[in-house]
RNA sequence: GCCGAAGUGGCGGAAUUGGUAGACGCGCUGGACUCAAAAUCCAGUCUGGCUCACACCAGGUGCCGGUUCGAGUCCGGCCUUCGGUACCA
């Protein structure tokens, strides 16, 4: 008979469902174990593999861990806004309210069905006022610290379509996606949060959480810590000065020229009047073509002159100064000293405008006066740099930098790439920005008690160039709070980022009323433990998550420094090599699966697949094996109604009264469990799940051949392995041999014998110069000479030794004897 | 370009601190059951050589070299694939 699946399956999610088993106490604290996954985007595309791949292998490491005696918290939740809902309302009309609820009830109960251990009493959505009022007093928050602030910025505009474009909405060739329109920039009045501000400590706390190392990498990279000098240079003819930041201040006397930023707003005041045609010629020419040019292959460098000189500090010495779009505004002081010496990107430049190139470091065995072929960057003998000359580079930066600090020409900076964190989005379906404009006071925060600045149901979504909340008249026009006279609302929206920055604390009572969250259950329950999602969040949500984490503890919401303990993220499914989405049409539905195999089997095979980081390449070959393992099992447990009734359970049997499959069969139970224990604790479900199927293989051949005592020792431990894996499954086999109530009810997990894991007899190779000659087999422990006696009887090895001379021998206890002979 | 990860049978993938490469599964081949097929069960399955067969021999973890009694694992140099990043001074 067909294991009957569909029967068993909607059986015990009943029976779970009704019986509470998923509901977490929160008040009891001790062992307390917070398992979260990122909670899903609601699309019209519903539940496809990857996530499957995400939630079914996290959940089986959550189940593991309740039976082992944790009391596992696993919440699940819907990130309800943003852009995918919006656009789907632009094409068919259907307001992103609606389709948002739809999809998120469709959704449900297909998470319900893959029978995960979810405490819906949790569940939360970001797109109703109760979870975004708590956004918006977060933004009020920031802006009391000063950390929400307005300033200009670029966005990506459409100039057929009339709006603005996200970052993924501009293709590859700086085009529209839905039109095709060349995008440029336009510059927008927009909230950031000034995420800098905590740039150091976002960098340290890495150091501390238990995070994959790739990640952390990006998270250092991003923040992007470089530690320097601001230097002076003086402006010929001028009161301005211009400040370089440098890492490399020991290379100040190889200084040929100045590079600015050409938004930089010194150059208006430096150019002279013969540059002013040309240098408002280049800065035309680049704000058209950056976006562009910035996606396209390795540009080249461009920059005109401006006719103004700068004073090097060190030497007094003349430079031109440039303007250059390889200077950022955005980073450091947004000018460069240029050392095309000893900078690739100087070199570079002065080699095609036919710059000086003067060497000041000189590379060990080489001379002063040979040619550069290429930039040298790496640290050497300081030269032509006055009373440093002979100092090696690196003491040279320190010494520099002191005579710099010492005649105030100059001081030590650390600057950080990390940018400010743009949030503000001229979309309708987000959280509206709890700000009034009005005229006589400027900008104006909504007082907490008025919140939430609830989103209105009616705006126009067609883009008009303006955000779509402006359409809509009552929302927009409201009075000052402060003078009140007619005001406006801010017509923009919050970036989804600041929804998915702090739900892990909304999850522990999401109708909480009175503040953000409950406090008290966030710090016993904060930060998580185990946490788990795609790597695509790198540098975006887990930095953004941390960066909140860490402000709401420095306003006293949270007594945790970090947000997530634990992390893993989970390989990515592809599909003929391609990730899977919508748009490709290569997305692969598990329902095909799940209707013909049953959720246990699919989230098994997914297990079963390969290591859970790497993800891999969607193929269903296969998944019969992983059903046949299902189907035997569930036949192995058919044999044995009611045995767990039937005999007098023991937690532990004497090894040597066994008879021989007793023992093999004894052994691998125990074998298991550790081996399950292990592999599955650390995320390595293939090997979990490789280890059960060797241990069904064992039992289908040697358990009818065991006393009833050992069936039933085997069979119930061999129940409870598979409970994490296949929940359904196991429920109805351990109830097939008589174990009365769900395994999760009474969450029980068996620890191994120790003396069942040790083997009586090892395998020990033998070996002759390193190259297998035979096996033999032995007592385990033996001591070299006895294995020394038995590989020297060997016949093998006495044929192989013929004419030779032994010169050395290696024992390695258990494992292996080898011979090296000449 | 830079940073990171990975390359093992026909396929997905296993291999503690260097110590019997290919666990487990798929697929395939042969057999049993069946009127037949499916399903199921049993056996075999890294490659090459030799053998009726058992056995035996040689080679083998992307490529080249090194360390070692012994390397999939460590070191140096390449190649390929996949992620991340884009002039950060």
């Amino acid at each position: 008979m067909r294991y009957p699946f569909s029967e068993i399956e909607s059986k015990w999610q009943k029976y779970w469902e009704e019986n509470k088993i998923y509901k977490t106490n929160l008040s009891k604290t001790d062992n307390k174990l917070y398992a979260l996954v990122m909670f899903i985007y609601p699309s019209g595309a519903k539940l496809h593999c990857g996530h499957w791949y995400n939630y079914g292998p996290t959940d089986s490491w959550a189940r593991y861990k309740k039976l082992k005696g944790f009391n596992v918290f696993e919440p699940m939740g819907y990130d309800a806004f943003g852009l995918p809902a919006e656009n789907y309302a632009i094409k068919t009309g259907i307001h992103p309210f609606d389709s948002t609820m739809t999809n998120i009830n469709d959704i449900r109960q297909q998470l319900k069905k893959m029978g995960c251990m979810y405490d819906w009493n949790s569940e939360l959505m970001t797109c109703v006022p109760h979870y975004y009022r708590w956004n918006q007093w977060l933004f009020l928050q920031l802006y009391k610290k000063g950390l929400a602030y307005r300033k200009n910025a670029p966005v990506n505009w459409c100039p057929k379509d009339q709006t603005v474009l996200a970052n993924e909405q501009v293709q590859s060739d700086g085009t529209c996606e839905r039109c095709g329109t060349v995008v440029i920039q336009k510059n927008l009045t927009q909230w950031f949060f000034k995420i800098t501000d905590y740039a150091e400590e976002l960098l340290e706390g890495l150091n501390k959480i238990n995070w994959p190392e790739k990640t952390k990498t990006m998270q250092r990279n991003w923040i992007g810590k470089s530690t320097g000098t601001e230097v002076k240079f003086k402006v010929e003819n001028s009161e301005e000065i211009i400040t370089v930041f440098t890492t490399r201040p020991d290379t100040l006397f190889g200084v040929t020229y100045v590079v600015i930023a050409p938004e930089h707003p010194l150059v208006d005041k430096l150019t002279a009047k013969e540059y002013k045609e040309k240098v408002a010629a280049y800065r035309d020419s680049i704000k058209s073509l950056t976006e562009i040019e910035r996606t396209s292959t390795v540009k080249e460098k461009t920059g005109v002159p401006i006719g103004a000189f700068a004073i090097n500090p060190v030497n007094g010495e003349r430079v031109p100064i440039w303007i250059a779009d390889y200077a950022l505004l955005t980073y450091g002081t947004g000018c460069v000293m240029a050392v095309p010496a000893h900078d690739e990107r100087d070199f570079e430049f002065a080699t095609k405008f036919n710059l000086p190139i003067r060497k000041v470091i000189i590379e060990n065995g080489t001379k002063a006066d040979e040619r550069l072929e290429s930039a040298f960057t790496e640290a050497g003998e300081m030269i032509n740099s006055g009373s440093f000359n002979g100092l090696n580079s690196d003491d040279g930066i320190e010494k520099i930098s002191d005579y710099l600090e010492q005649k105030n020409l100059g001081k030590r900076k650390t600057n950080y790439r990390l940018r400010d964190w743009l949030i503000s989005r001229q979309r309708y379906w987000g959280t509206p920005i709890p700000i009034i404009h009005c005229p006589k006071c400027g900008e104006v925060p909504v007082d907490e008690k008025d919140l939430p600045v609830e989103l209105p149901y009616d705006v126009e979504f067609n883009p008009s160039g303006e955000s779509p909340l402006a359409s809509n008249k009552n929302f927009m026009n409201v009075k000052c709070p402060k003078c009140g006279s007619d005001a406006k609302r801010d017509p923009d929206t919050m970036d989804t980022f600041v929804d998915s920055s702090w739900y892990y604390f909304r999850y522990l009572d999401p109708n909480y009323y009175d503040t953000i969250f409950d406090t008290s259950l966030a710090e016993k329950w904060t930060p998580v433990d185990m946490y788990v999602g795609g790597a695509e969040h790198a540098t975006m949500h887990l930095l953004y998550a941390r960066f909140i984490h860490k402000f709401l503890r420095d306003i006293h919401y949270a007594n945790s420094d970090e947000p997530f303990t634990n992390l893993i993220h989970q390989g990515t499914i592809t599909n003929q090599g391609a990730k899977m989405s919508k748009s490709k049409g290569n997305v692969v539905n598990p329902d095909e699966f799940t209707v013909e195999f049953g959720s246990d089997v699919f989230r098994l095979y997914l297990m079963f697949m390969g290591p859970y980081e790497l993800g891999g390449d969607w193929s269903d070959k296969g998944i019969a094996g992983t059903d046949r393992f299902v189907q035997r099992t569930c036949e192995l447990f058919s044999r044995f109604p009611k045995i767990l009734e039937a005999v007098q359970l023991k937690s532990k049997f004497e090894i040597s009264l066994l008879n021989s499959e007793e023992k093999s069969v004894y052994r691998k139970i125990n074998q298991t469990i550790k081996k399950f224990d292990e592999e599955i604790n650390n995320f390595r479900f293939n090997t979990a799940i490789a280890a059960l199927m060797e241990l069904l293989n064992e039992l289908n051949k040697n358990i009818e051949k065991c006393s009833k005592e050992i069936q039933a020792y085997t069979l119930e431990r061999y129940g409870v392995l598979l409970a994490p894996v296949a929940p359904h499954l196991a429920e109805e086999c351990l109830q097939i041999i008589g174990r009365g109530e769900s395994i999760f009810k009474n969450a029980e997990w068996f620890e191994p014998d120790a003396e069942a894991l040790i083997e009586d007899v090892v395998n020990i190779a033998v070996q002759i110069n390193g190259k297998l000659r035979t096996t033999i087999q032995l007592p385990m422990n033996s001591e070299q000479n006895e294995v020394k006696n038995a590989v020297f009887s060997d016949e093998k090895v006495i044929k192989n030794l013929d004419g030779k001379q032994v010169v050395k021998e290696i024992f390695v206890k258990n494992k292996i004897y080898n011979i090296v002979v000449r």
